[in-house]
DNA sequence: TAGTTTTATGTGTGATCACGCATCACAGAT
DNA sequence: ATCTGTGATGCGTGATCACACATAAAACTA
């Protein structure tokens, strides 16, 4: 009998890893908040030794920072290096882009169209996480279509790191719908540029997108993260 | 009394990351052979537990890689792989130098002019280690003066990625010296692009480098390292 | 002899513990 | 009132062990 399907036979410290870079990805913690390994470990009910693993990998990704207290944290927000990984972003996206241009496919223009379509909706109904989502999904198909996986993997680490500030600033900021309308647009012109086989324009919007939406919620973010202790701690979670 | 030095406070795990990184970069390994943790920790004289961590965190960038037997091996070779690394460190690299570019100082130009003569002058001895550290130095002298810290991590990633199997191939291949005297005539021509504010050149020349010297040793090294049963396709770019 | 099962060896994983360092509060000294 | 030594507490680090799984050699069966 075949009725039985595969077991999972990951291993622990990479399920803690998972629901770990999840929950960083998510922005469910405050920048430069420390994570202990006993507490980790008891809150997930599994001893240390998995979540310490999990730890290593994720400071070695640099979505963790260890202090020189020899204690892992949250990396802190600072707009000096948010502004570094924005400029690398937007260099590294957009060949990619200009990649996944010559490998397009009706396919992959229809399937582009249906999630800007998705994310426009998502703008109407003014649903913040479906927005999220549907701009993280249009942005990594076009990545994926460029069939390099190494390069597709810079790219996850880079939107490990600067995704939770985004996330946040655009949970708090009131009407960023708005600003998503404006992103839509510029993903119809990446798609439209796709379609014509012009990779350059496809990456230079791409390029655009990434650009105008860290200029726009960029000081937003330092400002609920510069914390003058006297002002409320923006709860992240 | 200030005569006292600070003491090595660093911890024994990162201590093994590091000669075991070090071992990777100058291509001690073969590529595909299996590291297992007690091997290791008993030629190097510690415990499993520095041993592992170091491992986890040299699988996290990359440098090694676990298998689906859970044992952890370094990195075999493939040419496809390769190749993309190629097209990345050229699209990237040529980045950090444009950002370099902005940045030039009398200071620098004469620093590379120096690399690079020492760079010559291990071309005339025949001496291929003194020849490889000078030219990751001119290379990396320059990234470190775009002032990213970020991107310069992302580029050390990926020397560590390629670097071993260029270094071997420069070994094995006889008068792989000759390549090099080219290579110092790009170098001099990033020196003077550089000294000319002329970023997009510059930028363009250390990707001719990098992409000249792939397409020279690539398909040296897949000779090397594949199975027989590739005849390999020995484009790069 | 070929194919299959069994056994033995080695390895990664996870749990547990001892140790030393960092941090902070408090008491005593200046 | 400020500074400094002391003790307590919590945490990361590294060592050690039990266990399960993988691999391959050995033994067995047909």
């Amino acid at each position: 009998m075949d009725k039985l399907s595969p077991v999972d036979l990951s291993t622990l410290h990479e399920r803690v890893y998972s629901r770990l870079r999840e929950a960083i990805s998510q922005g469910d913690f405050v920048p430069g908040e420390v994570l202990t390994i006993r507490t980790v470990a008891a809150s997930l009910g599994t001893s240390s030794m998995p979540v310490r693993e999990a730890l290593r990998r994720l400071v070695a990704e640099k979505a963790l920072v260890q202090q020189a207290n020899r204690s892992i944290a949250v990396a802190p927000f600072n707009l000096v290096m948010f502004g570094e990984l924005i400029r690398i972003r937007m260099a590294i996206e957009s060949m990619a882009t200009r990649y996944a241009a010559q490998k397009v496919t009706p396919a992959l223009i229809s399937r582009l169209t249906e999630v800007n379509e998705r994310m426009k909706a998502a703008v109407h109904d003014k649903d913040v996480e479906a927005l999220l989502d549907s701009n993280k999904t249009f942005h990594f198909t076009i990545y994926a279509a460029a069939e390099m996986p190494q390069l597709f993997e810079i790219i996850q680490g880079l939107w490990l790191r600067t995704g939770p500030y985004l996330r946040a600033a655009y949970r708090s900021v009131p009407g960023a719908e708005r600003h998503f309308l404006d992103g839509t647009r510029v993903h119809a012109r990446v798609i439209q540029a796709l379609e014509a086989g012009n990779a350059q324009r496809a990456g230079a919007n791409i390029a655009l997108d990434i650009g105008f939406t860290a200029r726009r919620f960029g000081p937003k973010i330092a400002q609920m993260y510069s914390a003058p202790e006297d002002a409320a701690q923006p709860t992240v979670a």
